[in-house]
DNA sequence: CGATCATTCAATGGAATTATTGAATATAAC
DNA sequence: GTTATATTCAATAATTCCATTGAATGATCG
């Protein structure tokens, strides 16, 4: 455990950020916890998982120094450290989407035409928010839309999506966001949507970017 | 192996490039392949590990789309995949910097005053290069530097620089560089010359930035 | 204070990762 | 063809990582 070179001991400290990111699991509390802080106990619903096997992977995070905890009465609310934590995770997806042929196959079973990969901007969102030219649809789960989305979006949670087709307004165009730029809710919802004949385009990215990025968040 | 899910499916690719990403020996293989394609032989030299140990690292970031491999004759080539793997680099050792109270220890193990800290930029080492007023240094080793350096630049590798001091001239500013941003050489390179009197400071990063900024590389 | 709830700790076994070693393959040189 | 060189493959043992389980801790509530 002695680091002999200090750059060794420099890369030893890289590689235990990177592994710790290196694992499924511990990416899926990193994109709840992009949305904001969160009990250990609300991250274990979420994931399916055993409360102890996510109190684990919150601790190995926070020696990471991936995530910070405060307790809160009887909770411990853990929060990502800072946004270099988000701005790692879209640098892994990049390297990955660019990469590795898999990522593609799996992006593309949700999009038969390629062409319709096409997602959106924060910026085009925010300029068609303003003319209020666009319905914005929040595919997430009830309960992560009550704790911040974004402002005039609409919630409906994928599930719901084909029983709540017909509230929404086939002449307008829809933009669909989730967690974030590899949430696959918002693929699914987009997929749906063009089968019925609406207009529906994806967010480039999610809930955590949109915050990170100083825009306005509703709650 | 099976993905049920598409998004645990796309959460284990992400996972796969960051668990990749997480060994101090894989990370000192890209900071000399972001220098230049290298041969797996030269590799192993430069890290004085086993070939068979290196070969099998390589393998294993090719897999998960950090390298590319090409066959030149009796050598086998590797190279980065793309930019995005240095800027994924960079985005973890960001973390760790904010985040990990180890890594500042350790930085500042090279410098007493912290002011002294500040590095200088590529955009502001282009300015100063046009009107010459400036030496750079390049502290790599002469065998990496013929691979490729910055116009203009000199090399004393880092071993040689105190048998070297008299060459340089004391009333022009120093810039030294190396491998990267956490290329401790420069590190050391700075801290030497200051205590010898000299006015010199590191380059905010390193050989791969300035090349993958579109700047003209020497050789 | 006792009961309850949220979280962490500790111990277990099983799986994956790693370094090492020596053999196998592929290319070039002679 | 034979030899030399560069790289990869295959097998092993040591280590580390991971999920699971049940107990321990810390805080609130009655």
């Amino acid at each position: 455990m002695s680091s002999p070179s200090p750059k060794l001991a420099l890369f030893e400290q890289f590689a235990l950020v990177a592994k710790t990111l290196g694992h499924p699991q511990r990416l899926e509390l990193i994109e709840q916890l992009g949305q904001g802080p969160r009990s250990v106990d609300l991250l274990a619903e979420k994931l399916g998982s055993p409360i102890a096997n996510v109190s684990q992977h919150l601790q190995t995070m926070r020696r990471a120094g991936l995530v910070a905890a405060e307790r809160q009465g009887k909770y411990v609310v853990y929060r990502l450290a800072d946004a270099s934590v988000l701005m790692a995770i879209q640098a892994i997806q990049r390297v990955a989407e660019n990469n590795l042929a898999e990522v593609n196959k799996i992006v593309r079973g949700y999009f038969e035409q390629r062409d319709s990969l096409e997602p959106i901007t924060r910026e085009e969102l925010s300029g068609r928010l303003r003319d209020g030219m666009v319905t914005v649809l929040d595919v997430r789960p009830a309960d992560e839309f009550a704790l911040g989305h974004v402002p005039g979006a609409v919630n409906v949670p994928l599930a719901e999506l084909d029983a709540r087709l017909s509230t929404l307004d086939p002449s307008r165009d829809i933009v669909a966001y989730c967690r974030g730029a590899y949430c696959v809710m918002s693929f699914e919802a987009v997929s749906r949507l063009r089968l019925q004949g609406f207009r529906a385009r994806r967010l480039e990215d999610g809930m955590p970017e949109w915050a990170a990025a100083g825009n306005a968040v509703a709650s």
